[in-house]
DNA sequence: TTGGGTGCAAACTCTTTGCATGCCC
DNA sequence: GGGCATGCAAAGAGTTTGCACCCAA
C-alpha cells in the first residue's frame, strides 16, 4: 500500500534539498526570493507560469520582483534543476527536474484548458530507439499533446 | 528509383492548390500577401519563423507588412493548413500541414543550431497507444528533441 | 459597390537588462 | 566589507490590434 501524497511530499523535500545542495556547492549565496520560488515549485504538482508563481507567492504574502523570479528560474535551468515546458501558447512553464531523471509529458486539454501530466515507458523507448536509428544524441525531449483529456473525451 | 526533390515539388504544388481550394470554398478572397506567404511556405523544406519569412520575401522583392504575415498564418492555422511549431526558444515556427496527415517532428541541434526533421512510425504508434490507454482524444501532437544531430554527434 | 485583404503604426504581453540598494558570507 | 542577490523601472522582442486605404468579386 502506498500513499501517493506522502511519497510526493518526501520526493519534493528531496528536490528542495537537492537544489540547495547543488547551488551551495556551486558557490551561490542564499536569498529570500530564491528560497520562496524553490519552495513554491517543490509544492506544485505540475508546471507553472511566472504569472502563476507571482500570484501564488502573493497569496503566501511574499512579494517578489518579477525579474527575480525570472533570474531564479534561469539559474535553476542552468543547473538542470527545473525543466522549461513550452506548450505553444506563448508562455513558458517551469517544473522541478528530479535528479533521478523521472519525468513526464503533458496534454493540454482544448476543452477545459487543464494541463494533464502523463508518463509512458513505450513512448520513452520509442524516442530512445529512433534517436539511435537517426544517429542523434538526445539530451532532452518534450512531448506535447493537444486534444481532449479523459474527462472531456467521454462527452 | 525516386527523385525526392521532384516528389517534394509535386507535393508542395498539391499543398498550394489545396490551400487555395479550402480558402476559396470558405469564401475567402485572394490577395497578394497571402499568395506570397503560401507560395513561400510551399517551397520550404522545414519550419520557418515570421522573421525568416520576411527576409525570404524581401529577397524575392515582395515587401509585405508583418501584421499581414501573422494574419495569413493565423488564417491558415484556423483551417489546419499550417502547423505551429514551438521549439521553446520563444519564437513560433510554421510549416505546411498536408491533408494526408503526413507529418514529422524536429530535433534542434544544440551545437550547430540546425533544425532537423524526422519521422518515425514507432513513435507515432507509441503516442496513439498511450493516448488510448490514458483515455485522451488527441487531435495534434508535437515532439521536440534537444541534443546533437547526426553530424555533430559523431565528434 | 461592398466588404474582406493589406500596410503602417501603436499597443500589448512576456521576458531581459541596467542600476541602485540590501544582505549573506 | 565585498560582492552576489534583489527590486524597480525601462528596454527588447515577438505578436496582436486599430484604422485607413486598396482591390477582388
Amino acid at each position: 500500500l502506498t500513499y501517493p501524497s506522502v511519497v510526493a511530499a518526501v520526493r519534493d523535500e528531496r528536490w528542495t534539498e537537492h537544489v540547495q545542495s547543488v547551488l551551495g556547492r556551486a558557490g551561490h549565496r542564499r536569498g529570500g526570493a530564491r528560497e520562496a520560488v524553490v519552495e513554491l515549485l517543490a509544492s506544485q504538482e505540475c508546471a507553472l507560469t511566472v504569472l502563476e508563481m507571482e500570484a501564488a507567492l502573493r497569496r503566501r504574502r511574499r512579494r517578489i520582483g518579477r525579474a527575480s523570479v525570472y533570474r531564479v528560474l534561469e539559474l535553476l535551468a542552468d543547473y538542470g534543476l527545473v525543466a522549461r515546458i513550452d506548450l505553444g501558447d506563448g508562455v513558458t512553464r517551469y517544473e522541478p527536474s528530479r535528479p533521478d531523471g523521472e519525468h513526464h509529458h503533458h496534454l493540454l486539454c482544448a476543452r477545459c484548458q487543464r494541463l494533464v501530466p502523463f508518463s509512458d515507458t513505450a513512448l520513452e523507448r520509442a524516442i530512445a530507439g529512433l534517436s539511435a536509428r537517426q544517429g542523434f544524441n538526445v539530451r532532452e525531449h518534450e512531448v506535447v499533446l493537444h486534444g481532449a483529456c479523459e474527462r472531456c473525451a467521454e462527452v
